[in-house]
RNA sequence: GGGUGGGUGGCAGAGUGGUUGAAUGCUCUGGUCUUGAAAACCAGCGAGCGCGCAAGCGUUCCGGGGGUUCGAAUCCCUCCCCACCCGCCA
C-alpha cells in the first residue's frame, strides 16, 4: 500500500516503479482524485470550524440563561448541518475509491532489481555444491517414490483429488524429519521464535500481506469466511498488526513449520507429476520485523538462514535475484534459491526470500516509536526456510542410490532413529 | 447453539449529552539529586488528515457504519470483534 503523500512528492517516480511492473502511469489519475479529496476536505473543515465554534458560543449562553441568544445561534447552525453532513459523505466515498485502487498496486522494486520479463531474465547470483554424477540415469522423484511404495497418487486422488499425494513409511518420516530439522534449525541456530500459528485466517490478516484483494482466487475459503493460510508468512507477519512496538523491540523474528493451501488456479498443466505443486504442502517460513534502517541487512541474513539449511542438507542449489517480471506483488526485492534436481536435470525453486519494506505494515498498521518518539512503519520481510516438501524432493532425487533407495542425509539421521538409507520393505 | 458483559491514548483504566483529546496510574523523554545507578522529586509526552517555508492553525478519531441533537466517547439502530457462563466436543 502506497502512502498518497509519496506519490504527490514523488510523481514521476511513482509512475516509473509502475512501468517497471509493466503497468500504465497512474499517478495523475491518483493525484487528481487526491485533489478532489483534499478540496472537500477543507471545505469540510472549514465548515465543521464554523460550526463548532458557533455550537460552544450555544453552550455559553445557555450557561448564562440567555436563552434568545441561544436560538438566534442555533439557527444559524443547523444550516451548516447539511454542508458537513454532505461534506462527511463525500469525504469517506472519494477516501474509499482511493485507497481501493491503491489496494491494488503492486509494491515498488528495489533500485537494484534487475529488469526483465519473466523468470528466465533472473540473475544469477551464486552458486554452491558439487554435482553429482550418478553411473546410472537418475529418476525424478515421483517415480523413485512409487517404485517404493511409498508415495501414493492413486489413493490420493481417491481421498482428495489431483494436486495430493499420500506419503508413507520412512518417506512419511523423511517429510516430519525435515520439517523437525529445519525448523529447529531455524529456532536453535538463527534466533526465530517457534510460532506455532492458526491455519485459518481473518480476511483483514490476508489484506495485511497482500494476498488480499487482488489474489482471492489463489487461496482457498471455507465457508464461515476465513482462510486457509497460502503460507505461514500470512499469520507470522500479521503477528504485529495494529501494534505499536518500541524500536529496541526489533527486530523480531519469528518461524513455523505449517502445512501452506493453494488453489492454484491459473496453473494447470504445470507440474503436474510429482510433489512439485501441489494443494498443500509443508513449508517452514521464517519472517522478520525490522525497523527502516536494517531491513536490507535482514534480508541478506535471511536469505543465508536459509542457505545454510540446503548446505547442511548438501543440496547444490543456486542463488537468483528475481528480474522486474517476476518479483511478487507485495515484495520489493526477492531472492530464490533453487536446488539442482538430477531427475529433472534443472534447478527448481526450494525457497524465496523476500523484503516488503513498509509496504504491508502500512495495510497492517503496524508501527514503531523511532529514536525521535515518532511513529514508523515497520519492515517486513519473510523467506522459506525451506520449503519441505521440495526439500524431500530434492533429497530423494540427490540422494538416490543405483537401486532406487534413498540415502537420508546425515543431519537427518538423528530425526529418523538412526535410518541411514530408505529402501523398499519386500 | 443459548445467555450475559464488554470494545476509550503505547499499556492499564476513569469518564453517560456542552472548553473532554479525554481524569488517574504505568511506560517513555528531559531535568534535579547521586561517584554512577536505583529510588524520590519536577517537567514534558496521543495518532491521522488538511493548510503553511516554518512557528503554528484547523479538523477528525473513544471497534466500523448509520441516526437523534445546535452540540455525541456519552442516547438510538446496525454490523464486527472480544470475554465470561451454560450446552456440545478433540
Amino acid at each position: 500500500m502506497f502512502d498518497i503523500k509519496w506519490i504527490r512528492n514523488n510523481e514521476e517516480a511513482f509512475d516509473a516503479a509502475l512501468a517497471r511492473r509493466g503497468l500504465a502511469p497512474q499517478a495523475a489519475q491518483l493525484l487528481a482524485l487526491d485533489d478532489e479529496r483534499r478540496k472537500t476536505v477543507l471545505g469540510l473543515n472549514e465548515a465543521q470550524e464554523k460550526r463548532n465554534a458557533t455550537s460552544k458560543q450555544i453552550g455559553q449562553a445557555k450557561a448564562q440563561g440567555d436563552e434568545e441568544k441561544a436560538s438566534a445561534l442555533m439557527a444559524q447552525v443547523s444550516e451548516l448541518k447539511a454542508q458537513v453532513q454532505q461534506g462527511e459523505e463525500k469525504e469517506r466515498e472519494q477516501t474509499a475509491t482511493l485507497n481501493e485502487i491503491l489496494s491494488t498496486l503492486p509494491n515498488i522494486l528495489a533500485f537494484d532489481v534487475p529488469d526483465g520479463a519473466d523468470e528466465d531474465d533472473n540473475e544469477e547470483i551464486s552458486r554452491w555444491g558439487e554435482l553429482k554424477q550418478y553411473d546410472f540415469k537418475p529418476k525424478e522423484h515421483y517415480q523413485l517414490g512409487e517404485d517404493l511404495g511409498e508415495m501414493d497418487f492413486e489413493a490420493a486422488a481417491k481421498i482428495a483429488g489431483s494436486r495430493f499425494v499420500v506419503l508413507k513409511g520412512q518417506l512419511a518420516r523423511l517429510e516430519r524429519a525435515l520439517g523437525q530439522y529445519m525448523l529447529d534449525f531455524q529456532t536453535q541456530e538463527n534466533g526465530f521464535v517457534e510460532v506455532m500459528p492458526p491455519l485459518l485466517l481473518r480476511s483483514e490478516a490476508l489484506f495485511g500481506t497482500g494476498q488480499l484483494p487482488k489474489f482471492a482466487e489463489d487461496a482457498f475459503e471455507t465457508t464461515d469466511g476465513r482462510w486457509l493460510l497460502p503460507t505461514s508468512e500470512v499469520p507470522l507477519t500479521n503477528l504485529v498488526r495494529e501494534s505499536m512496538l518500541n524500536e529496541n523491540q526489533l527486530p523480531l523474528r519469528f518461524s513455523a513449520l505449517t502445512p501452506c493451501f493453494r488453489s492454484e488456479a491459473g496453473s494447470a498443466g504445470r507440474d503436474t507429476r510429482g510433489i512439485i505443486r501441489q494443494h498443500q504442502f509443508n513449508k517452514v517460513e521464517m519472517v522478520a520485523i525490522t525497523d527502516s534502517k536494517s531491513s536490507q541487512a535482514e534480508h541478506e541474513r535471511m536469505l543465508n538462514c536459509a542457505e545454510k539449511v540446503m548446505k547442511n542438507l548438501d543440496l547444490p542449489y543456486r542463488v537468483v535475484k528475481l528480474c522486474s517480471g517476476d518479483v511478487g506483488f507485495s515484495m520489493q526485492k526477492t531472492y530464490d534459491i533453487e536446488v539442482w534436481l538430477p531427475g529433472q536435470n534443472t534447478y527448481r525453486e526450494i525457497s524465496s526470500v523476500s523484503l516488503a519494506g513498509d509496504w504491508q505494515a502500512r495495510r497492517m498498521n503496524a508501527r514503531y516509536r523511532n529514536e525521535n518518539g515518532k511513529p514508523q512503519f515497520v519492515h517486513t520481510l519473510n523467506g522459506s526456510g525451506v520449503a519441505v516438501g521440495r526439500a524431500l524432493v530434492a533429497i530423494m532425487e540427490n540422494y538416490q542410490q543405483k537401486d532406487g533407495s534413498i540415502a537420508v542425509p546425515k543431519v537427518l539421521q538423528a530425526y529418523m532413529g538412526g535410518l541411514k538409507s530408505i529402501s523398499k520393505i519386500s
